[in-house]
RNA sequence: GGGAGUUUAGCUCAGUUGGUUCAGAGCACCUGCCUUACAAGCAGGGGGUCACUGGUUCGACCCCAGUAACUCCCA
C-alpha cells in the first residue's frame, strides 16, 4: 500500500466532513438511549469565527463526539442570535450604500430589508464552524427571531408582565446616543481618558461679589443644574446654608442643599446636581424633590430645554461653552484630570446616563433560586472559583433594562389605547379584544390602537435559549423538550456569566422548573503573546481559517487545547497548532510502518511481540479509567495531554519499536493483529480531540464496510488490566535507558551486540518478564543472572540490583568511582533525614502508624543501597 | 473605592485531606544521531529559595496572618 510520508489534511478532511453530513451522523432524534445534549452559545449573526470561537466550540465538539462513542444520544444544536444592535446598524449601512435612509421607510419594509441582509450575509459562522469538524445537527439549527422563537420571547414577556415582573418607567438608563438606544449596564464598557476638571464660579444670589465654585467634567451640563450640594459637616460652607445661587450664561437660581453624600475632598466640596445627566445627582434629585432638565436630544445634541447651544453637539458645546465661561469670567481654571468614561459595547459612542422611559424586569424573585440552585451543587462551575462571581452578582442584582428602540428584534407586545391605556396581548386583534372585553373602551377600531415601538433586547431571546430551541415555551409538553431538557453541558467565555448564563439559569427554573444543564465549564479568554485579549480593532487574531489551512483542523484543535485549562486565559501562540500538526504526522507515519509491514502467517510470535502487546493493552485501559476521570473533572486539556503521550510515547516510542520485526523480514499474524487492534482503540480514544485523521486512519487500518466510521464506533471503555505488568515493564524500561545511556556515553555503535549479566541482591526470584524486550531494543545477544560481580565490565545499578555488561572498551575506573560517590552521598544524605526524623520522638509518638511504617522501609531501602554501592566502589578500588 | 482570583522550570500549566525518593508535564533549551515510519524525527540530558515575611505543626508548595506584583469583576 502506497501511503503519503506526510499526512496532508486537505486530502481528508472536507471528505470525511461530508460524509459525514451527508449520512445523517450529526443529527439526534428522541429515543431509549440516555440523551447528552449540549446547545451552542448561539453566535452573533453577523459575527465570523474568530479564536474564542475555535476554542469554545472544539471544546463543545470534543465532548459531544465523546459521549456520542459512548452509546450516548448525543445532540448538540446549532444557531445564532439577532444581535439587534449590531445586526441593525449593519442594515442601515446597506441601506445607506443603496441610497436609502432608515427613517424614510416603513417599520415592516425595513424588516424586509433586514430580512434579505439575514440570508445573505448572516451566520457565515456557522458554515465556518463545519471547518473545525463541528458535529452539530444542522438540521435542528435555530435563530432568535424564528417564527418559534420569536412567539417564545413573546409568550415569555406576557407571562412575566401578568406575573407583575415586568414594569414600565422611568430611569436613569445608559443611553447610546450613535445607536439611539439604551443598553444595559452590562454592555457598557469603563475606560480612562484623558480629560479636564473645569471649575467654574456661581454667584450667590443677592451678595455682592459672592461666590461659589464648583468643578466639573461636563460643563456644558451645568444648562441643566438644578441645586449645588454642599456637605452639612463642611466647615468652610457654614455661611451659604439656605442660600441659593446663580446658574452661569442662563441666570437660573437654583437652592444649595446639603447632603452628606458630597465628598469634601473633591474638586471645591460644592458639587453641582444635574438630576437629568447623572445617576448620582438623580438620586439626590429625588432625595429634595429637584426638577430635573433634560438638556440633551437623544442623537446627543443639546436640546431647546438647554436654552443655549440649542442642535449642537454635546462634545462641541463642551468647548464652546467652556470659552464662553472663560469670557464672561466664570471659569476660575481648568486642570487636566483623568475619569473613566463609558462607552457603549456596540457603537463606542460615549454612553450618556439619560433619564427615559423603559421596560424593566425585576430580577430579585428570579435571582434567589437561581443562586440556590449554584450554591448547592445542582448546577457545577468549572472551574469552580465563578461560583464566587456569580454569587456576588446574585446577590447585588438590579433589574434588567429590557427595552431597546429598535426595530430588528420582538417588538414589544404592549399596545396602547387613544387614551393611553396599556394592553399587553400577542396580537393586535387580541388587544382589541380585550380592550373591549376587559377595559370596556366601547367605540374603538383597530387602527385606534397602537404598539409600543420598542423592541426586546438580545438577550432577552437567548436567555430562553435551552428551552426555546426545543420549542419549550409554547408547546411544554413536546418530546424535544421532555427529552433533552435539561441539557448537559454549557460552555461559554466568562464575560457572559450574567448576560447569560445567570439568566438561563432564572429562566430554566421559571419555566421548566429545572435547571437549564448542570454544568457550565467557563473556557479562558484567548489573547495574544503579549497577554491582550484578541480584537479585530487590534488586529491581532489570527485568521482561524487561514490555520486550519496550514495546519488542518486537528492540528489547530490540538494547538487550541494545549496549554488552556478551564477558566485559564490562553495566549496563543501558532507554534501550538504546530505542536499538534507534528503530532498528526506522528500519528500518520506510524499507520505508515504498520501499514508497510509484510505479513507472514507461518511465522511464531516472538514472546517479546507477545508481552508487550499485553503490556500496551494493560497501558491502555490504565489510560482509559485516568481520561475517566479527567473527563469528569473536565480537564480536557490534560486528557489531550494523556491521549498524547500514550500514542506518542508508549505506543509509537516504546510498543513498535518493540515489536518492528528486523529489516526486511515479515511480522506475524498475531503480533500484526494486536498492534492494529491497539491502533484502532487509540484512534477511538484520540476522536473526539482529532476528528479528521483518526477517521482516515480507521478506513485505511483495515477493510470495513462503507458506513463503518470511526465517529459512530463505541469507544473502548475500561476493562479489568493487569496492574503488575504496568510496574515491571517500567523497572525493564529503566534498564534499557541505562544500557542507551551506556552505549552514547561509551560510544558503542546500537549495532555491536552486548551481553548482560545481572546481579540481584535481593532474594526474590527474578522477573524475566521483559528481558526478552530489554534484549530486543538494546541489541543483547544474551542475559545472564550471576551470583558474583564481573570484574573488568561496565556496569550500573538500579534499586539494589547490579548490572554489568563485559565490554571491549577500557573502564575509566576514576570516573566510575567518581559518579558512585555521588550516588552514595546522595543517598547517605537522604538516609541521615529519615534517621532524623525517626529518631525525633514527637514524630513517633504524632505521625500516624502507617507514615512511621514507610519511614521505617524507607531506611532499610537506603541502607541496603548504601551497602551495594560501598561494595561496588569497593571492588573498582581493588582492580 | 469594594470584591474575587492568581503568583511553582525560559514559556504555558498540574500538584485532588499536610506525610511514599514529591517538586512534576508539555513546549523551549543542550549533546549525539539524516538508524530502512517519521529531522514535523530518534536517543540521552540539564534546569525551580514553590512571590516574600512570619506563624501553626513532629512535619508546609499545601493551613493561618501580613507584604508585594499581576488579572478580572463591580462602582
Amino acid at each position: 500500500m502506497q501511503i503519503a510520508s506526510k499526512y496532508d489534511p486537505s486530502q481528508t478532511e472536507e471528505k470525511w466532513y461530508k460524509f459525514w453530513d451527508e449520512n445523517g451522523f450529526f443529527s439526534s432524534k428522541p429515543d431509549n438511549r440516555t440523551p447528552y445534549t449540549i446547545v451552542i452559545p448561539p453566535p452573533n449573526v453577523t459575527g465570523v469565527l474568530h479564536m474564542g470561537h475555535m476554542l469554545n466550540n472544539t471544546i463543545q465538539d470534543i465532548l459531544i463526539r465523546r459521549k456520542r462513542m459512548q452509546g450516548f444520544n448525543a445532540l448538540w444544536l446549532p444557531g445564532t442570535d439577532h444581535a439587534s444592535i449590531a445586526t441593525e446598524s449593519k442594515v442601515v449601512n446597506m441601506l445607506k450604500e443603496r441610497g436609502i435612509s432608515k427613517f424614510d421607510l416603513s417599520r415592516d419594509e425595513f424588516m424586509k430589508y433586514a430580512w434579505e441582509w439575514k440570508e445573505k450575509h448572516g451566520g457565515i459562522i456557522l458554515k465556518q464552524l463545519r471547518k473545525l469538524g463541528a458535529s452539530c445537527d444542522w438540521s435542528r439549527t435555530r435563530f432568535t427571531m424564528d417564527k418559534t422563537l420569536y412567539d417564545s420571547v413573546i409568550d415569555v414577556f406576557i407571562y412575566l408582565y401578568n406575573k407583575g415582573l415586568i414594569y414600565r418607567g422611568v430611569r436613569m438608563v445608559n443611553w447610546d446616543p450613535a445607536a439611539l438606544t439604551a443598553v444595559s449596564d452590562e454592555e457598557v464598557i469603563y475606560e480612562e481618558q484623558h480629560a479636564k476638571l473645569y471649575y467654574i464660579r456661581y454667584q450667590i444670589v443677592g451678595e455682592e461679589n459672592q461666590w461659589v465654585t464648583i468643578a466639573t467634567t461636563r460643563p456644558e451640563t451645568i444648562l441643566g443644574d438644578t441645586a449645588v450640594c454642599i456637605n452639612p459637616n463642611d466647615e468652610r460652607f457654614k455661611h451659604l446654608h439656605g442660600k441659593k445661587v446663580i446658574v452661569p450664561l442662563i441666570n437660573r437660581e437654583i437652592p444649595i442643599i446639603e447632603d452628606e453624600y458630597v465628598d469634601m475632598e473633591f474638586g471645591t466640596g460644592c458639587l453641582k446636581i444635574t438630576p437629568a445627566h447623572d445617576i448620582n445627582d438623580y438620586n439626590i434629585g429625588l432625595k429634595y424633590n429637584l426638577p430635573s432638565i433634560d438638556i440633551l436630544n437623544n442623537d446627543g445634541t443639546l436640546s431647546k430645554n438647554a436654552q443655549l447651544y440649542v442642535g449642537k453637539d454635546r462634545f462641541v458645546v463642551r468647548e464652546e461653552i467652556s470659552a464662553d465661561l472663560e469670557k464672561a469670567g466664570y471659569m476660575v481654571k481648568i486642570e487636566p484630570y483623568i475619569n473613566k468614561i463609558g462607552l457603549s459595547e456596540r457603537s463606542h459612542a460615549p454612553i450618556e446616563p439619560k433619564l427615559s422611559l423603559q421596560w424593566f424586569m425585576k430580577m430579585k424573585e428570579l435571582a434567589k433560586p437561581a443562586l440556590d440552585v449554584v450554591e448547592n451543587d445542582t448546577i457545577k462551575f468549572h472551574p469552580a472559583k465563578f461560583k464566587n462571581t456569580y454569587r456576588y452578582w446574585m446577590e447585588n442584582v438590579k433589574d434588567w433594562c429590557i427595552s431597546r428602540q429598535l426595530w430588528w428584534g420582538q417588538r414589544i407586545p404592549v399596545y396602547y389605547l387613544p387614551d393611553n391605556r396599556m394592553i399587553v396581548a400577542k396580537s393586535k386583534e387580541e388587544a382589541l379584544q380585550k380592550a373591549i372585553d376587559e377595559l370596556h373602551a366601547g367605540n374603538i377600531s383597530i387602527d385606534d390602537i397602537r404598539q409600543d415601538e420598542d423592541v426586546l433586547d438580545t438577550w432577552f431571546s437567548s436567555w430562553i435559549w435551552p428551552i426555546s430551541v426545543f420549542d419549550g415555551i409554547r408547546n411544554p409538553d413536546n418530546e424535544d423538550i421532555k427529552y433533552y431538557y435539561p441539557t448537559d453541558d454549557l460552555i461559554s467565555a466568562p464575560d457572559i456569566l450574567f448576560f447569560w448564563i445567570a439568566r438561563m439559569v432564572m429562566a430554566g427554573l421559571e419555566f421548566r422548573n429545572e435547571v437549564p444543564f448542570h454544568n457550565v465549564y467557563i473556557t479562558g479568554v484567548v489573547r495574544d503573546k503579549l497577554g491582550r485579549k484578541m480584537s479585530k480593532s487590534l488586529g491581532n487574531s489570527p485568521d482561524p481559517l487561514m490555520l486550519i489551512q496550514q495546519y488542518g483542523a486537528d492540528g489547530v484543535r490540538v494547538g487550541m487545547l494545549l496549554t488552556s485549562p478551564a477558566g485559564n486565559d490562553l495566549p496563543f501562540d501558532e507554534s501550538l497548532c504546530e505542536q499538534g500538526r507534528n503530532f498528526a504526522n506522528k500519528i500518520w507515519n506510524a499507520l505508515r510502518l504498520v501499514k508497510g509491514w509484510t505479513v507472514d502467517d507461518k511465522k511464531a510470535q516472538p514472546e517479546y511481540a507477545a508481552t508487550s502487546s499485553l503490556w500496551l493493552d494493560a497501558k491502555i485501559n490504565a489510560t482509559i479509567e485516568h481520561l475517566d476521570n479527567q473527563f469528569a473533572d473536565y480537564r480536557i486539556s490534560e486528557a489531550l495531554m494523556t491521549v498524547y503521550k500514550l500514542i506518542w510515547d508508549d505506543f509509537c516510542s516504546w510498543y513498535l519499536e518493540i515489536i518492528k520485526p528486523p529489516y526486511g523480514e515479515a511480522i506475524d499474524t498475531t503480533t500484526y493483529n494486536s498492534a492494529i487492534n491497539l491502533f484502532e482503540k487509540l484512534m477511538q480514544l484520540l476522536h473526539p480531540f482529532m476528528p479528521f485523521i483518526t477517521e482516515e486512519i480507521w478506513h485505511t487500518l483495515r477493510e470495513r464496510e462503507e458506513k463503518d466510521c470511526i465517529m459512530m464506533s463505541k469507544t473502548p471503555c475500561v476493562q479489568p488490566y493487569n496492574k503488575e505488568i504496568l510496574n515491571k515493564f517500567e523497572a525493564a524500561s529503566q534498564v534499557i535507558i541505562a544500557i542507551r545511556t551506556l552505549r552514547l556515553e561509551k560510544n558503542i555503535a546500537q549495532k555491536e551486540k552486548l551481553s548482560l549479566c545481572i546481579k540481584k541482591n535481593d532474594n526474590e526470584k527474578a522477573d524475566t518478564t521483559f528481558d526478552s524486550v530489554i534484549s530486543k531494543l538494546t541489541n543483547l545477544d544474551s542475559i545472564e543472572y550471576v551470583n558474583d560481580k564481573i570484574e573488568g565490565a561496565l556496569s550500573f545499578i538500579i534499586a539494589t540490583t547490579e548490572y554489568y555488561i563485559p565490554a571491549p572498551t577500557n573502564i575509566d575506573i576514576e570516573s566510575e568511582i567518581k559518579k558512585l560517590n555521588a550516588d552514595l552521598e546522595y543517598m547517605q544524605g537522604f538516609l541521615s533525614s529519615v534517621e532524623k526524623k525517626l529518631s525525633n520522638e514527637k514524630f513517633v509518638a504524632n505521625a500516624p502508624a502507617n507514615i512511621v511504617e514507610t519511614e521505617k522501609k524507607k531506611k532499610a531501602d537506603t541502607e541496603e543501597k548504601i551497602a551495594v554501592i560501598s561494595a561496588q566502589i569497593k571492588a573498582l578500588r581493588k582492580i
